[in-house]
DNA sequence: TCCAGTCTTTCATATTTATGCAAAATGGCT
DNA sequence: AGCCATTTTGCATAAATATGAAAGACTGGA
């Protein structure tokens, strides 16, 4: 179908892209082909239940809802705490070892999550390699995750 | 000062009111006597990093940025799992028996979850009363406050 | 006290977002 | 296919939000 398929594609967009404005949303869009109003997207946001945040920097972007973020925590935590085997970081990636069979389930939990800080993830059967967007912000995560992994 | 006490009265009304719209806010802060206008109410939600998020019901409504909320809720379980004793309901109570001591922490930071579902509430030394806006939130809180239990 | 610098607010308005309505698309069902 | 019901979309515009610029407050000196 038309509409999911798009909305789809704005999940993937807000994770790697500062969305400022939902004529942001159409011009990315645009350029993978899709066309839409500013309406549409607006529409979709709705739906979605996607926030426009303030940022710390003094600007807007939108992300994703809270509650689907508390939820996807709660699973992601649960992920790391049973299949968590060591970690490791350079430049602005994070790689993370897991018990083998929890690559592919952990690489999707982390991407729904829409961190700010990640570029875009990657598992295999036991590993999965995150790139954040920038050094600054591989830190950032790094934090994130020691406190899912530490904390009850 | 001035904008901080405004902000505060700005967080107190997020918990007690489906604001809609930045005027919402100007209209109850102005029926508490502060004079403002929607200028200011858009600036101090960018301060407070507030979100305008799209309501399960069709709507939308201010609320508190997601960061806070997270954070708060790790306090808020911890504090939950050390001192829960027991649990009751009626009507649109919630009452909470905890160990000496750690009413009043909790009833703090159920305040500043923002629960949608919570009118207010009120702890001595060892109860925390939680007042719903309704009796169908009345469950929905009773049931975030047992997955904060149940769930690791 | 008076001033300069900093912060905060308002006004006016630009920018952004939401929505009524009509048209187009989609999905059965016969 | 043809028809009806439902959903989705775009257009136009209303509604809501953000912001530059000027004016007002506040603060810590001199």
């Amino acid at each position: 179908m038309k509409k999911q398929e798009r909305q789809r594609y704005i999940k993937r967009l807000l994770s790697s892209n500062e969305i400022e404005r939902q004529e942001d949303f159409v011009s990315l869009l645009r350029a993978e082909n899709i066309e839409v109003t500013q309406a549409t997207i607006s529409r979709d946001i709705k739906d979605m239940q996607l926030v426009k945040v303030p940022s710390a920097t003094g600007g807007y972007h939108y992300s994703m809802p809270v509650q689907k973020q508390m939820d996807t925590e709660k699973k992601l935590k649960r992920t790391l705490k049973d299949a968590y085997v060591s970690y490791a970081t350079q430049d602005k990636f994070v790689l993370i070892k897991v018990l083998p069979g929890n690559g592919p389930a952990l690489a999707t939990l982390i991407e729904t999550m829409h961190y700010d800080e990640v570029f875009g993830t990657i598992g295999d059967d036991a590993t999965v390699l995150i790139i954040c967007k920038s050094l600054a912000l591989t830190l950032d995560l790094q934090q994130k995750i020691q406190r899912l992994l530490s904390d009850n």
